[in-house]
DNA sequence: TAGGCGTGGTC
DNA sequence: TGACCAAGCCT
């Protein structure tokens, strides 16, 4: 089975999005960059649905990055709840300074200083720049690379890291349009996350299934290697978990609800001195946490 | 580059 | 019911 033809593909995915896109409050024209970036920071690896309050709460308390960058990190991480990966909050703040220091409090528009900016990677750096300044890049996240393996490359799941084949993909099919490829750069990212799904793709009701070279080949099973799983129970991070829980909850915390929460002492100590290291936790007296004030 | 890093929902 | 998954980044 050939590749699809690029222009039907197009076609087909930019129609369906002009109909089924969400209505998600980072997306539309009344949207700030500001809003857009808060949302990718906080979409890194959490869902849409625990994101949206968050991100409504954060940007009435901190309608600009000079909001944020004012404040300290520990209320950044008291807001960010529990959408997970705290330090993403950390990082957003920095990104917040790092903006109001080098870019006169905008969030900038170019790839490479979004790029510079703490916390933001490719694919952040790359939706910023499309999605708020609709500009023509590829833009590569887990929906992305899971539609292309199956409509393009014919197989049910992308490798465990980008390739290069996989990008030369993606760059290929980037329509030459800077509007049109902003747009194809959110549609298929939304088609990869209500269509194209990783465990029950919809294909009865995918605008591409007829294009789609893995359905074209009988949907063959994934043969990679094995995708990276996540230990939990037990783990350091189910500890730093517990502990930042306690802190968020209060202005500060003792060891010993500390010890309550987490009895295994040798792994406790390591994970408060590995908070305190990331800058998370502050050690305010002998015996007592707090977010850093 | 592989592994660490939260949290909760789903089937 | 316990894996698996969710708009990744950093070291």
């Amino acid at each position: 089975m050939d590749a699809p033809d690029p222009r039907a593909l197009h076609d087909a995915v930019l129609d369906w999005y002009d109909v089924h896109a969400r209505e998600l409050p980072w997306r539309g024209g009344s949207a700030t960059p500001w809003s857009v970036m808060v949302s990718e920071f906080m979409l890194q690896q959490t869902p849409v649905a625990r994101v949206l309050p968050v991100h409504a709460a954060w940007l009435e308390r901190w309608p600009t990055p000079a909001g944020l960058a004012a404040d300290s990190t520990g209320e950044a991480v008291r807001m960010w709840g529990r959408l997970g990966y705290p330090r993403r909050a950390l990082r957003l703040h920095a990104a917040a300074v790092a903006i109001v220091d080098r870019h006169d409090g905008a969030v900038p528009p170019s790839y490479d200083d979004l790029l510079a900016l703490p916390g933001v990677g490719d694919y952040t750096a790359s939706a910023i720049a499309s999605f708020a300044f609709g500009q023509r890049h590829v833009v590569l996240d887990t929906n992305v690379r899971r539609v292309l393996a199956r409509t393009v490359t014919g197989t049910e799941f992308p490798a465990p890291a980008v390739t290069r084949a996989e990008r030369d993909v993606a760059t290929g099919l980037l329509p030459d349009d800077e509007a049109t490829a902003a747009t194809w750069a959110v549609a298929t990212m939304e088609l990869g996350a209500l269509v194209c799904t990783a465990r029950q793709p919809s294909c009865g009701s995918c605008p591409v299934a007829d294009l789609c070279a893995w359905h074209a080949a009988g949907f063959p099973a994934y043969e990679g290697p094995p995708r990276r799983g996540q230990a939990w129970a037990g783990t350091d991070r189910q500890c730093r978990g517990r502990i930042m829980a306690l802190a968020r909850e209060a202005d500060s915390v003792s060891s010993a609800r500390v010890e309550a929460a987490w009895p295994a002492t040798e792994q406790r100590e390591r994970c408060l001195a590995g908070l305190v290291a990331d800058g998370l936790l502050t050690q305010i007296t002998p015996g007592r946490w707090a977010l850093p004030r």
